[in-house]
DNA sequence: ATGAACGTGTACTATGTATGACACACTACT
DNA sequence: AGTAGTGTGTCATACATAGTACACGTTCAT
């Protein structure tokens, strides 16, 4: 698993080669922390941020929020809320899926997704 | 959703008709915790316990963890890795699943545990 | 009727989480 | 040459989490 604030760092540096708006201040401006913080997040000096702060700043480098909570080693809340709803039947899902491999998880989003079944 | 204080409590009290061991103050002691806590936790005084304490009282109890965990507002910790393992299926996957209606969701469970398809 | 067990109130604490504020040195234009 | 912008070091803080410790009045069994 690659590390969240490195991995940060070297989206934000790529955007910036060609658009100057991501320096770490600009960002950290519109995510809506301070600079300094931004700074020790992206060299892995403190933890990574909170759920919202890592959302906000996954968005703001066009990454996905789900992967970028995953590095930060979260859950999304609204996921973990689907979970909780029916713990049973999503537990005993979720850990039987846990050694298959990724096209055996994709095929069951399609048939899910597509209902045709 | 039910309370968890109040179902712990419920449950206790319940075991306790036909088995006096299971006293507020023994179950504390077999959890690894002061009375004083257990008490103000099934009364809801305090919020509910780590996880760990949580999943150790619902195995005094007889009671699935997972749906423990739940009441207590929280998803195990084992089943959240598996899911930042690979964010992007499971996440599509859950979300696909929010609506659906229990017996979909364990026509699914069945397909993958039986494997045949 | 007394000692053990019971449940609970109050007070305290240790650790972690999630930042903010400010100052500093460096660079990049203009 | 100066000013605007950049990344970072240090210090401080507010709040949440996850409990412990002890004392008190009550009840239960012998």
């Amino acid at each position: 698993m690659p590390h969240f604030g490195t991995t940060a760092r070297q989206i934000r540096e790529r955007l910036r080669e060609s658009d100057r708006r991501f320096s770490l201040r600009q960002v950290a401006r519109r995510v809506g922390v301070e600079p300094a913080y931004l700074s020790k997040i992206e060299r892995g000096v403190v933890a990574p941020p909170s759920e919202a702060t890592t959302v906000r700043l996954a968005r703001e480098l066009d990454q996905d929020p789900d992967v970028f909570l995953a590095m930060a080693g979260k859950v999304s809340s609204d996921l973990q809320e689907i979970i909780r709803r029916r713990p049973k039947l999503f537990a005993e899902l979720i850990r039987q899926l846990r050694e298959a491999p990724d096209e055996a998880i994709f095929r069951v989003v399609r048939v899910v997704r597509d209902g045709d079944w």
